[in-house]
DNA sequence: TCCAGATTATCAGAGCCCTGATATATACGT
DNA sequence: ACGTATATATCAGGGCTCTGATAATCTGGA
């Protein structure tokens, strides 16, 4: 990986100007003592910086490559149906299928037995960016799973899926 | 907690009409299964929008309430010293700040000691704010703490805060 | 048959969050 | 003292995400 390998030592005084010493990430209440949300918070922002840190050079952001995903996995998907499945809005599931029927990577096409839903479909070119952005993504995957003990990986899984169950389903009455 | 009481069974029947049966959260792919990424992705988009919902009424968003509570627990904070702990980049703490600003609840002074830097606190307003938010998202707070088995939320607390440190320094190369 | 409710798609507006760029201010080595 | 590097603040632009509202479509029961 060889991401920080100090090429000079420029940088050995303070890192900031600041007066107070603030605390880093994993010291004081941004450690093990801060609230539940605020860590799940900031994992998720290291996470996503670093999902959209790999996927730049492909042209697509995550929110895309998780919508080409889901069409992947699950076959030709209506805007509904996706944001159910990613836990956004329809609104937000339709700019973001919107932005991908521009980049011509989604097609919309009518659904056969229902004059309303339109269904989207991978195009040749969804299918390339897909190609192109899974390798990325895997990368990040396995940076993630290495933080992870092996036998805390499983409880971890269920206790982020009981999150989102216990916590989604009740806001999902809007 | 009496979280889902089931009021009335009106529907009873399919939850969609949709043709296939597509996973719910917990589900297939959307379980213990699906990428570590996703699933993080997954329980954070559901604590943030039970958040949302909880701070709805007090005309706050989430990211503002972040910014409230910093200031009020390290002091007079400069935007760039808020992107830090914030894990956002100057240019959104400033958004953020600057609507916040618009709203009364903050205010900036320049820094004695350094020309460039503007300093934000908190005003009564900003105070009152924070007052009534907090015991909202407390209490969603314990409802994320309910889901967690007491022996599996230090491993937890250890787990979020390694991949804040291990994934989120490397991106503040940038 | 017809209407009420549910589902879907989409417009509008606001806030968050990013990258890129610009201008000012401080710190440090030469 | 000067110049480079570091920090800071902020403008501009675009994508994501939400709430609210509107219209079209379908389903099921009176």
């Amino acid at each position: 990986m060889s991401r920080k390998e100090a090429k000079s030592p420029r940088k050995t005084a303070q890192e900031h100007p600041v007066k107070r010493a603030l605390p880093r990430a994993g010291e004081g209440k941004r450690g093990v003592d801060g609230h539940l949300a605020y860590l799940l918070r900031q994992a998720h922002a290291a996470v996503r910086q670093a999902l959209e840190k790999a996927l730049a050079e492909t042209g697509i952001t995550h929110p895309q490559f998780v919508v080409l995903t889901l069409v992947r996995a699950y076959g030709d998907l209506s805007g509904a149906e996706i944001a159910r499945l990613a836990v956004i809005t329809p609104q937000t599931a339709n700019t973001i299928t919107t932005n991908l029927v521009r980049l011509g990577a989604l097609a919309r096409h009518p659904d056969p037995s229902h004059g309303k839903v339109l269904r989207l479909s991978l195009t040749e070119t969804g299918r390339n960016l897909l190609a192109r952005a899974r390798p990325r993504t895997e990368a990040v995957e396995r940076d993630l799973a290495a933080t992870l003990p092996a036998e805390f990986e499983a409880p971890l899984r269920q206790w982020l899926v009981r999150v989102a169950t216990d916590l989604g389903d009740p806001s999902r009455d809007r």
